[in-house]
DNA sequence: AACTTCTACTAAGGAACTTCGTAATATAAA
DNA sequence: TTTATATTACGAAGTTCCTTAGTAGAAGTT
């Protein structure tokens, strides 16, 4: 009897867009610069191409609604902060993505993990075993404690 | 100076979209039954909800256009075939996914990566560790070769 | 008061997916 | 053959998310 996908599992690998393009570069710019005004982002995005100041303010304030960004007036303008460090938030990204790929698609995904690495890139390879060493004295540690 | 994101790495977490959740849906259901009609698809479909013939069939012909469903005149109506089987399309999706998560996040990826094989099965950690060394020795005498 | 800068509001457009109606076509039944 | 039924083709509209930007108003500058 073939089995049922009641939820379609597939589907979980449609993992809520992360950022457009645009809000990508917008947060890029002030992780890079730190907290700025819409015109200090405008002048970023500038460098690279036509944009408008209000094209920019309304992605930013949608960053805002989105909570990656927050609104704090200084002077008589607005500064906009990272809420999350760069760092974390790709944490977070790769989190979610990758506990849905070893929850829902665990064997293919241990599998092509695997594969993937055995592919040749070495540096690779030393990088994950000297997180397995440090995790494992990280794990010992804790043990020792209970 | 700043380190300068030109195309934002960010933006490469937005891998297009895999199957929306009807087709997806209606993908499992032929992966389930085999080669289908519309009808036959319906039919798997209004177990669980309204929906109209033309939906399905617009959907069906939507997964043709994409190339993950071949149309195949039978009789008098058309048969719809997967192209490629269940595990090959997830796989296919794991590999894009992961490609990029360890491309462009290669350190944050493998970390966690880690941090969740070690969070509860640490039998899975030591396979894998086990399947890095057996790797190194399998590039060692690769090199030696040359 | 005129000018500049910034913000709020609004709106429109595209892309991807879902939804389905209408009309044409073909087949089977009467 | 006419009628009923099933299938398909075509097209269009609605949703959501993202991008784009204009216009108007508020607030300080000159």
């Amino acid at each position: 009897m073939p089995r049922k996908h009641a939820a379609s599992f597939l589907t979980k690998l449609n993992f809520g867009r992360a950022l457009g393009p645009l809000e990508a570069q917008i947060m890029e710019a002030i992780w890079d610069r730190g907290p700025s005004t819409v015109r200090d982002v405008l002048n970023v995005l500038l460098d690279d191409r036509q944009i408008a100041y209000t094209t920019v303010m309304t992605v930013m304030g949608n960053l805002v609604e989105k909570g990656l960004l927050e609104q704090t007036r200084s002077d008589r303008t607005y500064v906009y902060a990272t809420t999350v460090k760069r760092s974390e938030f790709v944490r977070s990204q790769i989190k979610s993505i990758m506990d849905i790929l070893l929850d829902s698609f665990t064997e293919p995904a241990l599998s092509y993990f695997i594969e993937r690495l055995s592919g040749g890139d070495s540096a690779q390879l030393a990088q994950l075993e000297h997180l397995i060493t440090q995790k494992r004295a990280q794990q010992d540690s804790e043990d020792k404690e209970k």
